[in-house]
DNA sequence: AAAACTACCAACCGCGCGTGT
DNA sequence: GACACGCGCGGTTGGTAGTTT
């Protein structure tokens, strides 16, 4: 295919920043004569630039209609939605968007949503948590789930102190111990293509909590405002394991569950920043329309001997490594997290519970 | 005050698709 | 069917402003 280039780099095409006076130049062919042939337009605006220049300058940036300013909440909301189900199409994203074009959107992106879901433990390709951050099913699973074993896994990890709280790897334990034993094969989830991957809810403390499974199979759907007839699961299907909330058994000695939905479980992490740690702040959004915020893979939590909550984590097998010293951004998780609530299908929710009971 | 670092975003680049000849 | 062309898309780069050390 021999396709001439649009911009022949030897002809002395103007490159890098616009002028005002390009811009103007630009601006006023346009209104003029309208866009049309973007190969044609610069030499009949005299301009010394390239027609994909031009037309990118103008699609992002002088059209009337480019929207300025901080995304907001509504915007960034409709943009994870959207990516959730589109993926990376920016066009398509930004079409549903009005006033923002592509580039715009695929910046934020990459600058703002994709580092925040980094963090939150979401793997913002899959929109999926990331457990490779966490795979405690798999250690549960491999060191038994005896008591007993608890020490081997503080052995595994290296702990010398009793850090892990045993209480919470006995909880821990008998919930992975009983998911085991249950039989999904006649459970239907909303898609095949999804199970073992939405974690089955429990009742503790007369709470309803995620159950700690490797195949939990409830159906998660993500309603998208904007796209009233379409629900969208939020997990894709390459997530084998599902580690859920724990709750910290002497932490509820001192606070009421209430205490732990209302300040969010105070998962304030100790652990230094090089430590890549998901650190999902919000509790619970656990009322009765079954809805649960991204909290759900919040990590299990274990305390050091001056109680200070911290995580039990295992090595990132993300290319990117999250030196999060931002403030902002670290600021925004939290309200991102709450707003990334997504529905569980209370039919599912209430079979999960059946079988657990 | 200056250097180093980080975040942001406009712009560039290469590729693929649709269409016309 | 082969080719040329125009256009749009998604990934990446590089300049700059802001922040931290």
């Amino acid at each position: 295919m021999g396709r001439t280039p649009c911009c022949d780099k030897n002809n002395g095409l103007k490159k890098g920043p616009w002028t005002t006076e390009e811009d103007q130049k630009l601006i006023h062919y346009i209104h003029k004569h309208g866009y049309g042939n973007w190969r044609t337009l610069p030499k009949n605006a005299g301009l010394q630039r390239c027609g994909k220049s031009c037309r990118l300058r103008w699609t992002n940036y002088l059209r009337p209609d480019i929207k300025r300013g901080r995304f907001s909440f509504e915007e960034e909301e409709t943009i994870i939605q959207l990516h959730s189900i589109l993926g990376n199409k920016w066009s398509a994203i930004a079409s549903r968007l009005p006033g923002r074009t592509d580039n715009e959107i695929k910046n934020y992106w990459n600058t703002h949503i994709r580092k925040r879901l980094l963090r939150m433990g979401i793997d913002p390709v899959t929109h999926s948590p990331r457990l490779d951050l966490l795979d405690l099913s798999s250690i549960l699973y491999a060191y038994g789930n005896s008591s007993s074993h608890i020490n081997n896994i503080q052995t595994l990890l290296g702990i010398q102190q009793p850090l892990v709280n045993p209480e919470l790897l006995k909880l821990a334990s008998s919930l992975f111990n009983s998911s085991q034993q249950q039989d999904y094969s006649n459970n239907q989830p909303c898609n095949p293509q999804i199970q073992s991957q939405v974690p089955r809810f429990v009742q503790f403390q007369d709470q309803l909590v995620p159950q700690v499974h490797a195949n939990a199979n409830a159906c998660a759907t993500f309603t998208n405002p904007s796209l009233p007839n379409q629900s969208h699961n939020m997990f894709e299907p390459n997530v084998e394991a599902y580690t859920s909330n724990f709750t910290d058994l002497s932490y509820n000695e001192q606070h009421s569950v209430h205490d732990w939905h209302e300040n969010g479980f105070g998962l304030i992490s100790t652990i230094a920043e090089d430590e890549y740690i998901p650190q999902l702040l919000s509790s619970y959004n656990n009322n009765n329309n079954n809805n649960y915020g991204c909290d759900n893979i919040q990590n299990l939590m274990y305390q050091t001997s001056d109680n200070s909550n911290q995580f039990l984590s295992t090595p990132s097998s993300s290319p990117t490594p999250l030196n999060s010293n931002s403030t902002e951004d670290e600021r925004e998780s939290y309200d991102s997290c709450n707003r990334l609530n997504f529905q569980m299908s209370a039919d599912h929710v209430s079979d999960a519970n059946d079988q657990f009971m």
